[in-house]
Formats: structure tokens, sequence, C-alpha cells
DNA sequence: GAATCGGATGTAATCGATTTCATAAGGTGT
DNA sequence: ACACCTTATGAAATCGATTACATCCGATTC
């Protein structure tokens, strides 16, 4: 088995020092042709990689950035995952992904252990002390939390909120259910609070059934409500996952979507467009989030500290969108 | 803003040297209980934290794995994240996941650099010569390459397709057609092949439709279908998204499933269940996979290299599951 | 009471790169 | 031909931990 190679074996092996090959490697302008050549040569030969932990050591960064994500297999997290990847890749950075629900102590540590350059935060649940401890560049995409000290980048979700019931009204709906993600979330509480508000300004007899942002929880969500005596003619699901669900146990109750009950889901995740029937619901940009995060956050580590953000992330947040497909329709009669 | 803390700082704090705190934190038995007692109210104050890079450098391992995926918004892999996120905690390891398809360079490095101590590789198309490069204990689950030195863990995907023609022959149909992943694929290679392969056997009448694993590429395979003039009744896909997808084209083409046409998929991901018609299908119990893949990397990367390892992965591949639900019946008339 | 042992602690080497600073070589201007 | 500048390179310090080795001290043994 070859031995780990290190610097100082190019170095003799190209016969000059550690810093030329350091320097040939990093800044070739800096080296005269000739050298460069010996230098890229013996690379070659030996196979050297440069010794991440060493460098990151030295200085002082580690070239790469962390999401954290509450839950790795969320279908609606992925595409995120995907979009930072590829935008830090192009800035020449890692990406590490890691659970955000871990021991505290380790938690604590992906701050401060000098892994990271900067954090994606997928989670508002974390506690702020923790949070705001972490000593890198940080921003909050979807989730969030008004305690943490960092931007945030997302959909408005009141506005989005609003614009679901909305549909439904000009549907004709006059009674509405809202299936509501976990309490303590975020996002779930936020959707939550607009629908009844909404329901208040707009005049609509509101009901909510308490659930979380999954198919099962969606399906129980259907469940409950077929066992209603007067049944709402809509529901307005916090999740897409959790509509799915619910149109699903919907069918097995022999209840027809759109004709029985309008369903309506939030976030567009790719199987929302590919359900039958498909999905009408609220599109969150994943991938344009991801990647202006992504670009945020690559600012806040490289530029200047003080220099303004050319993103400025305190702007009004995103303006979502509403995709109409088939699991809505006009109430009959 | 504080500056960093190094260990230095708690040593002074403490009044002892920093051998004693590092021994405090990785060994407090190795200390007096006075002095352990110091250290930790020093490192309390002043909220230090391990520098990893000073600490990997030194010790040559970072105490943290990788998953190398193809796709990081892929339904199928999230599940195995977070199976090899748990096992892995519990060892007192770190995860880090990274997209496979990422230039070449940066790839080799991956397993060079010092910073993971192990891979688990879900991807079966990179190069042999990289991936056979690489110093680190490796794990292939799910995809594989024989040109990989490295075991492999997954289920046995020819006889899981026997399995699907079996049951879909059992049902009474005798033609069959395939919706394949795509080229170049070693699950979507060896399920073509074992399907080709038990249509000679068996003596029915095989067709394959060329497609990728995709929602998409399954709606595709739905139309194509629908355009032939005789249409088989049974149609096998290479994977759960490909086969909800031709299900959501069949519903827009008038096309009902099961009756007009039975379908089955393969993976068993969360959605086959809640699907309308819910998706008979091949499980693959990635939970397990992720956490037997992870526990074996734990093996090889702590114990003596040489030591034989309790868990032989060259064992005979895991006996695949048939999940029997609404997307096939048998055929009529 | 001397010899010996073992536990707790400190000193300094070490991991493998980058980077500062010094120096040598070569080119330019007067 | 001399002073001066530029460019290429090497020697050595540095990043922040861990750990081999040395030392000190009190306890045990004969």
């Amino acid at each position: 088995m070859s031995k780990r190679i290190r610097i100082k074996d190019v170095a003799t092996l190209a016969g000059v020092s550690t810093a030329t090959v350091s320097r040939a490697l990093s800044t070739p302008e800096s080296v005269g042709p000739a050298t460069r050549e010996k230098v890229m040569e013996a690379v070659k030969q030996t196979g050297y990689r440069i010794n991440a932990a060493a460098r990151d050591l030295r200085q002082r960064r580690s070239r790469s950035i962390l999401i954290l994500a509450p839950n790795l297999s969320n279908t609606f997290f992925s595409q995120i995952f995907a979009a930072v990847q590829d935008e830090a890749s192009k800035a020449g950075l890692t990406v590490q992904i890691s659970d955000s629900r871990i021991e505290g102590d380790r938690l604590v540590s992906l701050g401060h252990d000098g892994r990271a350059d900067g954090i994606i935060l997928l989670d508002g649940s974390l506690p702020a002390e923790v949070v705001n401890g972490w000593q890198v560049p940080l921003v909050q995409v979807s989730e969030w939390n008004d305690a943490y000290d960092a931007p945030r980048l997302g959909i408005d979700n009141r506005a989005a909120t609003q614009l679901a019931v909305a549909h439904l009204l000009d549907l004709g709906h006059r009674a509405i259910a809202h299936v509501s993600g976990p309490a303590g979330n975020v996002l779930a509480e936020t959707r939550r609070r607009a629908f009844l508000d909404a329901a208040a300004e707009r005049g609509f007899d509101p009901l909510v059934f308490d659930a979380d942002f999954t198919l099962a929880a969606g399906a129980q969500a259907a469940r409950d409500w077929a066992a209603l005596h007067t049944r709402p003619t809509a529901v307005f699901c916090a999740s897409d996952e959790c509509a799915l669900g619910f149109m699903s146990q919907c069918a097995h109750l022999g209840v027809h979507v759109p004709r029985d009950v309008s369903v309506m889901g939030f976030d567009d995740i790719d199987f929302a467009d590919h359900f039958v029937p498909s999905l009408t619901t609220i599109h969150q940009p994943r991938n344009k989030m991801g990647r202006a995060a992504t670009r945020y956050l690559i600012e806040r580590m490289t530029g200047a500290d003080s220099a303004p953000s050319a993103l400025d992330l305190t702007d009004p947040p995103i303006a979502p969108t509403l995709i109409e497909r088939s699991s809505t329709r006009a109430v009959t009669g």
C-alpha cells in the first residue's frame, strides 16, 4: 500500500522547496514556467493531493459551506440541496449537508470548529443561543426564527396563504378547512395564523385540523374531515405531501377530488404535478432560493465584512405564485 | 467581536498546560478531579471549541464519513441519508453528503484530502481509477460497479425483477413491457437484462421502453405505450417515480389502472403507498441498508485493518420483497 | 529509610500545508 | 560599471491541536 504523499515528497522529486510546490499549485503565475512544469509533472507522478486539514488549519478557512436541515429525507429540501451544491461548486466550494437534529453539543461545535466557512440554515427551531453563537456567516432559508441574528430568504407565507384562500373563495367555497403543519414550526404557525386572519377578514367559516407536514398526517386529516357532519367544501393543506396524503385517503373513502372537495397544497414539489388529480398549490422557487442564499453567503464569506451586500436579503420576501391544477374546482350547486 | 478561542487561552485561564486541557477533554479519566474541574470551568467560561482542522491534522483522521450520491434531489436516496446519519451519530461521527457529479479533480481529492475517514458510495458510474485510488475505506450501496475494489450492499436486482415478472405472469399477463432506467446505469441494465432473460425463459412477449428513472420519463413511456397498436397488458417500471409518472399519464389519457393496464414499480418510496392507485412494487429496505453500510464502514475505519469483518458484505445480496398493492390485477377476459 | 512504582502534569515535537521574509539572480537606467 | 529594481526561490515561522517523553511527587514495599 502506498503511503500518503506529502508536499515534501513532491518537492523532493521536483527538486524544489515545499514553498515552491505550494505556490505552483495555488498561484501558478508566481513561479517560473520551467519550475511550474517540473512541479506539475511531480504532482502527476506521485498522485499528490493537498491535505485539506493542513491547509484549512493554516488558512483558517475550509472553503466549504454547510447546509443544516431538520430532516434529510424530506422531499422539499432536496432540491435546495442540489441548487446550493451547484452554485457553490462554481465558486470552488465544497458543500456539506448535515442533520440539524443532532445532539446539542455537537450542534454547538458546527459553527466553531472551522470545518465550514458559512452555514445555510433550513431549520428555525434550533436554540437561538446556539445559532447566534456561531462565528460564521449564516443565512436562513425557507424556515426562519426572529431570534436568530441572520438574514432570511424565503417566500412571504402570509401572502401565499392569502393567495390560496382567495383562490378558493373565488371558486365559491365558503366553508374552508386548513390542515396545519406541526405546532412550533414557524411555517406552520404563520400559515395557520394567516388562514385564520383571512377567515376573519373575508368572512368565511374556518376549521383547522392539526397535523404535521407528512403524507400520513394528511391521510388522517382526510378521515377526520370525512367524519364531519357538514364537511367543508375545500381544504387548504400546509404542505404538498400532506395534501397528497389527504387526496390519497379521499380516494379510499370514495370521495372524489375535486368534485366532492377541492384540495390545495403548498410547496409545489415534483409530485404535485403528477398526482391524480394534479395538485393546485403554492409554488416555492426552491432552486432560485438555494442559489440566492448561496451567493449571498459566499459574498459574506469572501468579501470584506463591511462591504454592503449587493444582494439585500432584508428586502421584502419573495412573492409567491399560485399554480392552478386540477384538484380545485368551483362549487357546484 | 470576540476572537477565536484557542486551547492556549483555556490553559492559561485554568492555570494548566495545553496538554492537560487536551487530556481533560478527550480522556477525562487521565487528569486529576480538581484539575478536570478547573479546566471544564474554563472551557465553559470561554466557550472554547476544539478546532477540527488542527485536530484532524494531528490525528490524521476526521471522525467523519462522506456519502456520495449522484443526485441529491432524488427521493430514493434521502432515506438512506437519514439512516446513515443516525447510525453514524451513535458512533460519534459526523456525516457529510456530497454530490458525486462534480468536476473530476475535485472528485479525486475527496478520498485523499483527509476530510473523510470513509466513504459510502451511491453512484456506480464514477471512473474506476478515481474510486480505486481513494485511500479510505469504501462501501457501495444500492448501485455498484464491478470495477470498484469495494464491497457492496444492496438487494439482488435480478431476483427482484424475476419476482416482479412472476407476479405479473401469475396474474395472467402474457404481454409485458418494461420501462427501463437510463442506459449505463448498473441498476437499470441489470433489471432490463433480467427482464429480457425472464421473457425468454418464461416465454412471454417482452417490450422495452427506454427511459430514465424520472416521473417525466414514465409519463412519456405511457404515451408511447398508449400509441401502440396492441398494448401490453402489464408494465414493469424500473423505478417507482417512473411508475407514478406512467400512471399519472394514464389518468390523463383516460386509461384506467389497473383495469386497463397493470403497473409495477421498483423501490417502494413513500409515495408508492399513497398514490391513487397505490403502487405494487419491489421493496428496498433503505433504512436497513444505510445502517448496515455505516456499521460496516465504521468497523473498517476503526478496527485493525486485518480483523475480519463481522458483517460480511460479500454474502449474497439482500433478498427483495414484493409489496402487492392496487396497481396490478389479473387480466380480465 | 532507601528503592521503586505509578499517577498527574508539563515541555516540546509533530501533523502538512501556507506564507513571511530574506536572498540570489538577472535586467535596466545612467 | 554601479546602483537599483524585479522576479524566482528557499528557509523558517506559523496555524492549533495531540501526544511521546521527561519530570515530579507522594505512596508502597522490603
